[in-house]
RNA sequence: UCCUGAGUAGCUCAGUUGGUUAGAGCAUCUGACUGUUAAUCAGAGGGUCGUAGGUUCAAGUCCUACCUCAGGAGCCA
């Protein structure tokens, strides 16, 4: 009797006779022997169409069946080590779903603005297919490793009254009588809020950015983790996140070798991901910079220039090209911390050691894909913290809530960002983050 | 916002110092083929050269403006 499976179960069916549903990849033909890869989302199999072994009607599908035609093949599973993934489909009969239309996307190569039109199809494509698998698994890596540790999944709100940090330009929207709101930049400020109520929690959302920016390591829309923990002082914050890293990275590589495999990815690069991390005071950070520079002749330089790398000055936040010089040192991720609080956010512990600096940090991940957390111990102190907010001219109204979590019970606190696209790029070795995210929105791009 | 580059067939591209009817591969259609792997082989159809002006006997090619897209900077995850 013939049974519904899944292409990823086809090795535990063979010699048995079964029943495959899908979307027709591509299809190969020598006359009376037909090929037809059959697709359905959980793999791609093989379908063998003999001509003297089935009846006319589907010896003659093969001819009907295009590009992403959608149909059921029924025969019997065997091994073939001719065969993509090793197991294909003797068919014994065929009955067409549905006919495709012309589909836009052939096998061949095809450009940026084509496929990211065409984004809603793209995504059956199999490196696309692979790409969210992993995504799928970073995801789920990253709520295990918190479910674990005893953390509570706290969800902050998307719609917001104000602005988090200041700095980063915000979507604004009429929000009824109550006049503007805002989309999320951010999930911390209620991170910290959920923090001295449940003692360590974890955000988990979309944020959004209406920054200009037009790299490859930005989206408007983006996923965004964020742990924050009662008692934690920037010790434990990075000891957090190295475990963190090393937790998603494994799991990748234990249960997605195949689409690792897919994607062509140097698995040997990602092994080596295992904590301790290199960590970096700035003052460190800024010396290899220097050091950088110094090496350079004016020749050297003047292309640096040209390419858009300013010479860092100490003080400086680091560029992107400048995180990419840090990190190219080092083969696991680095963690740089101890930043000059003149460029960090308001909200960051200064180090009483250190009053110029801030209790913060930023990992960098290695292979050029730059930041992907940035995180700090929070500055705990009512006073200081209204003071800062008023040098900044904020309003101070629009934080009262904010400022209450200092003054009932106020203890040290810490906590991190990581950004969901940039992790998964990384571990995929992709160039781009729109590929991580399944629709993805830019500065130029709103559709599909 | 700034810098750089690109828009030619459904897709990816070629197109020389401006010169007759703008080419190729893939996709589509027709035919051949019993183990193909982006199958192969033979043939066919398919074009407002991003838009608007301008120079010229003549513009895909030169000039101007604009539009769209891509890469980078800044900002950030």
């Amino acid at each position: 009797m013939r049974q519904d499976i899944y292409i990823e179960d086809l090795k535990s069916f063979v010699g048995k006779a079964v029943t495959l549903r899908g979307w027709l990849y591509t299809k190969r033909s020598s006359g009376k022997i037909q090929f037809l890869e059959l697709r359905d989302g959980t793999g791609i199999c093989q379908c063998v169409v003999m001509k003297n072994q089935v009846d006319e009607a589907t010896f003659a599908a093969y001819d009907k069946l295009t590009q992403e035609s959608a149909f059921a093949a029924t025969g019997v599973v065997q091994e073939a080590a001719k065969a993509p993934g090793g197991y294909e489909l003797f068919t014994k009969s065929i009955e067409i779903i549905s006919i495709a239309q012309e589909y836009p996307i052939s096998p061949k190569e095809h450009g940026v603005e084509f496929l990211m039109g065409n984004r809603h199809l793209w995504l059956r494509s199999s490196r696309q297919h692979a790409i969210q698998k992993v995504r799928h698994e970073v995801v789920h890596a990253i709520r295990d490793f918190f479910d674990e540790r005893g953390f509570n999944l706290l969800d902050a709100p998307i719609l917001t009254p104000n602005a988090a940090e200041g700095t980063s330009t915000l979507f604004e929207l009429d929000y009824f009588d109550e006049g503007k709101a805002y989309l999320t930049q951010s999930g911390q400020l209620y991170g910290e809020a959920g923090a001295m109520a449940l003692g360590k929690v974890y955000v988990f959302g979309p944020t959004f950015r209406a920054e200009k920016s037009k790299t490859r390591r930005h989206l408007t829309e983006f996923w965004m983790v964020e742990p924050e923990v009662a008692f934690m002082d920037l010790e434990g914050d990075m000891q957090l996140a190295e475990e963190f890293i090393e937790y998603i990275v494994q799991r990748v590589l234990k249960n997605r070798q195949n689409e690792l495999k897919v994607l062509e990815r140097d698995v040997s690069k990602l092994e080596r991901i295992k904590a301790p991390f290199p960590k970096l005071h700035y003052d460190e950070a800024a010396q290899i910079l220097k050091e950088y520079w110094s090496s350079m002749n004016e020749d050297e330089k003047k292309e640096r220039f040209a390419s858009g790398h300013k010479e860092f000055i100490y003080g400086d936040d680091f560029g992107a090209p400048d995180e990419a010089v840090i990190s190219g040192k080092f083969e696991k991720p680095v963690m740089v911390h101890h930043y000059p609080a003149a460029v960090k956010a308001l909200y960051m512990k200064r180090d009483p050691k250190e009053p110029d600096k801030a209790l913060a940090m930023d990992m960098l991940a290695p292979e050029g894909y730059g930041e992907i957390i940035g995180g700090s111990q929070r500055e705990d102190d009512y006073e200081t913290l209204l003071g800062r907010i008023k040098e900044h001219n904020l309003p101070v109204d629009a934080f009262e809530w904010y400022l209450d979590l200092r003054k009932y019970g106020s203890v040290p606190h810490a906590g991190f960002g990581l950004g969901v696209e940039r992790t998964v790029a990384w571990i995929c070795g992709i160039e781009h983050v729109r590929e991580t995210i399944p629709f993805p929105r830019t500065i130029s791009r709103i559709w599909p």
